[in-house]
RNA sequence: UGGGGAAUGGUGUAACGGCAGCACGAGUGGCUCUGGACCACUUAGUCUAGGUUCGAAUCCUAGUUCCCCAGCCA
């Protein structure tokens, strides 16, 4: 398999040359590792398609393990939606589903072993005296007085700890290293912690749980896993991680580890997510404005698009941030190819036909995809009421606009040629409907004398328009690094006040009308959009805008 | 300040001592019943200073800048 794959990052080349010097055996298996405090992001998105697609670029198999050692911050309903997430990204951890409580009983005999061979102790520091121990980064710690307890009396303290005799952050289990160590992670790190908390699934069972640091390597160890892939944060811990195994003596995988995904205009802390949504800056952690997988899934991106985004991205140590444009090339790139193309009026200016016959109506012919022939044609109503986007009329055009204008002649997509002669306003001397003139001879959209007009235009008919809800979706913040604030502010400061607008009304094509929820489109030149999957009611879809289209008008009226 | 990492066009990412390539963006033109898509072309880069070498993004030396670490979080 990897003869014709060439490596394209730093860890398949990694993992190449294990695979032939036959390290593990010639055997490759990854792990997807989250905490199930929070839901996914599109940050997780990038480990997620690294482990899963070296696994599979490899002929290896790659582990779901829920990393859940912190009672107080865990909860069942995490767990349910990031499996949901990773499933639905495309990936499959077979029958390996596993959580770190999973070996709670396993690392408590490890600990006992490294407290009987005297490398792990029980200490009696309070948690502000265990920091002023830790020393500082330019200076070496100090020992705790506990340090040099007998085995006999580790050992017995250590059984009551877990028997529940002591009160939460009275005593801790620490690994007995070096307290004078560069590296403040070998400074006697805590392995147990006394917490009396119920955990999701162990319990009231256990009053003692094992930090992350103690319990990571050793889980990877047990599932043999052979890449532990990881990012930069955790290349200070892999000296500790190695000393456990090693005294443990037990089986040795090898962490790599990788830059964590950036992006602008959002954020990918957990934290700040999760106080998004506890404050209500949002609707939910599957608001279709949040980086979250599931936002990012009820907002209408594919899985297909988001893999294409993570492939594109690369794999690298270098601490980078992704334009946000290259997620939404990927989600274009991908729905240019499968959404098939509807008419829909955003904002709607009325226009009368006049040479229209009164209660006539036509179905003019109209392709579903230009990209698949395969997704065929549907009939689109017309009459002598039409609605079109007040944004394709100027009563004064400026340069190089070729929409409709007085006097101007533009294309009603797939229909017919018109013309505008009057203009209505009101009171306030606002543009409230155009009064046009259609060719009857140029039905379908061509002119039997060959005469070109500059502009196409989307429309709806009127009287067989299907009202509906739509949202537009801007970015969540209006800084490319919301996290740049000024002092004492935080990255609230910089939430776009208009990341969403509602519109109450638009008028769609009568097909829209038995829209599914989570059915996608193109509305023609606006955008990509998704029938809600939580708002839509059966024959009334609420549409969530995806991303819009590529507007190089936009960009042009902008310049100017 | 101790330790651990990292620096390549605007943004990302390749190169494994031998022509600095690719993607996205940006720009120009073509085509078009979506100002979409598509096609073509253009733009622009090796952190700095020395050294080794026929030849350096790559090796060596010194420096600069950025990121991570002082949770009983993960």
């Amino acid at each position: 398999m990897s003869t014709e794959a060439r490596a394209s990052n730093f860890i398949e080349e990694i993992v190449e040359e294990d695979l032939r010097t036959n390290k593990y055996g010639g055997r490759i298996h990854t792990r997807f590792p989250p905490e199930p405090n929070g839901y996914l992001h599109i940050g997780h998105a990038k480990s997620i398609c690294l482990n899963f697609g070296l696994a599979q670029k490899y002929g290896g198999l790659t582990n779901l393990r829920f990393d859940d050692t912190n009672p107080t911050k865990e909860d069942t309903e995490y767990v349910d939606s990031i499996m949901a997430d990773v499933r639905w990204l495309g990936f499959d951890w077979g029958d390996r589903l596993f959580y770190a409580s999973d070996y709670f009983e396993q690392l408590f005999d490890y600990a006992v072993r490294l407290i009987e061979a005297g490398k792990a102790y029980v200490c009696d520091l309070s948690a502000d005296q265990t920091r002023e121990f830790r020393g500082t980064l330019t200076q070496p710690g100090k020992n705790s007085p506990y340090r040099d307890r007998s085995v006999g009396e580790n050992l017995d303290l250590f059984l009551r700890m877990k028997a529940g005799e002591f009160l939460d952050g009275t005593r801790t289990l620490r690994a007995k290293i070096d307290m004078a160590h560069p590296n403040l992670n070998m400074r006697d790190p805590v392995m147990y912690r006394i917490l009396h908390a119920h955990h999701h699934r162990t319990g009231d069972k256990w009053c003692i749980y094992p930090m992350y640091d103690w319990t990571h390597g050793q889980n990877d160890s047990q599932e043999r896993i052979t890449h532990s892939i990881c990012t930069l944060e955790f290349e200070n811990h892999r000296p500790l991680y190695d000393w456990f195994i090693k005294e443990l003596g037990i089986f040795a995988p090898q962490q790599i580890e990788f830059a964590r995904l950036n992006l602008t205009y959002t954020i990918m802390s957990k934290r700040w997510l999760l106080q998004l949504v506890k404050e209500k800056r949002v609707t939910g952690w599957d608001d279709p404005r949040m980086p979250t997988i599931c936002g990012f899934r009820r907002r209408g991106y594919t899985p297909e698009a988001i893999r294409a985004f993570c492939d594109r991205i690369g794999v690298a140590k270098f601490n980078s941030t992704i334009d946000m444009q290259v997620l939404e090339g990927a989600i274009r790139d991908d729905l240019n190819r499968r959404a098939n193309r509807v008419m829909a009026v955003l904002r709607p200016l009325k226009v009368v036909i006049e040479n229209y016959p009164d209660g006539q109506t036509d179905e003019l012919e109209a392709i579903n995809n230009p990209e698949d022939p395969s997704a065929g044609t549907r009939k689109v109503p017309f009459s002598k009421t039409l609605y079109i986007e007040q944004d394709d009329f100027r009563e004064t055009p400026p340069k190089g606009y070729y929409r409709l204008a007085p006097g101007v002649e533009v294309r009603l997509r797939y229909a017919y040629f018109i013309k505008c002669v009057d203009v209505v306003k009101n009171a306030a001397g606002e543009v409230v409907e155009l009064r046009c003139t259609y060719d009857p001879t140029t039905r379908g959209g061509n002119a039997p004398d060959g005469r070109k007009v500059k502009g196409t235009i989307h429309w709806v008919s009127a009287q067989h328009a299907h009202s509906a809800e739509v949202r537009l979706y801007d970015y969540l913040f209006n800084k490319p690094d919301p996290s740049d604030v000024p002092e004492g502010e935080t990255f609230l400061a910089n939430l776009n006040p208009n990341s969403l607008e509602t519109i109450a009304d638009a008028k769609l094509e009568p097909s829209l009308a038995a829209a599914k929820p989570g059915d996608r489109f193109q509305f023609e030149r606006l955008g990509y959009f998704c029938a809600d999957t939580k708002d839509s009611q059966p024959g009334k879809p609420v549409f969530n805008r995806t991303v819009t289209l590529k507007d190089t008008w936009a960009k042009l009226e902008r310049k100017s």
